[in-house]
DNA sequence: GCAATAATCAGCGCTATCGTTAACGATTCA
DNA sequence: TGAATCGTTAACGATAGCGCTGATTATTGC
């Protein structure tokens, strides 16, 4: 099992990618991320973990209340799955030349 | 949830993401690709049937022989991924404004 | 017609995963 | 010091997914 597995596997639920989504807006602890997919904190903190044995999120100490840990993203998993993604796509660039018979098989 | 939820949930598995790696070189039957994943005929058809339901696979009669059924990629899953992968990696292009605050923080 | 082949469907155990409640460190503040 | 908050870990029941064997449908060729 590669890298590009553990981030889809990571991926894979519903829930931890609108965490994903959530942290596109910035930082935020873990709290306030079990609030706002309506899940219990320990059911929320299980997804973080999986984020992050993924590398997908990161938890920094929050310097203002040590209590909060504050999670952003990191980029390393996402631009392995795009350079898999573009591997994939290179299947119908090859296709290019006879792209009638893509069109035709694709009906 | 939407179809990208869809697409991660079906490439998850190691197993249907192997499928897509070897579709890349071509159409194959499915006991060829049973065979090559070294899995049983039913077991693997359980996996085409979850990559037939998110559309990234579809089944061609093949012309010469009526039973086999030829799987093929098909593109529109991956672009709608990849689609959702630029969102989340713009992310990190609204920070290149402050780009060493990132570096500083992703050590 | 009849045996053989390709693929799928159906039913069965097994394991992993998910969400909940309860309990546990760590930190803040009166 | 002691109550309250934030986050995590632990243990439990429930659910879903995976792979197997056996049976079923469709097609091929004698």
């Amino acid at each position: 099992m590669n890298d590009v597995d553990a981030t889809l596997a990571a991926l894979a639920d519903p829930t931890r990618r609108k965490v994903i989504d959530l942290l596109r807006d910035g930082p935020r602890p873990a709290g306030e991320l079990a609030q706002a997919v309506q899940m219990s904190p320990p059911a929320l903190s299980r997804h973080l973990r999986v984020l992050r044995a993924g590398g997908l999120v990161q938890a920094e100490a929050g310097g203002e209340d040590a209590r909060l840990r504050l999670y952003t993203l990191r980029p390393e998993p996402f631009t392995a799955l795009q350079a898999w993604l573009d591997q994939v796509q290179a299947f119908w660039a090859e296709q290019l030349g006879s792209f009638k018979d893509h069109v035709e098989r694709g009906r």
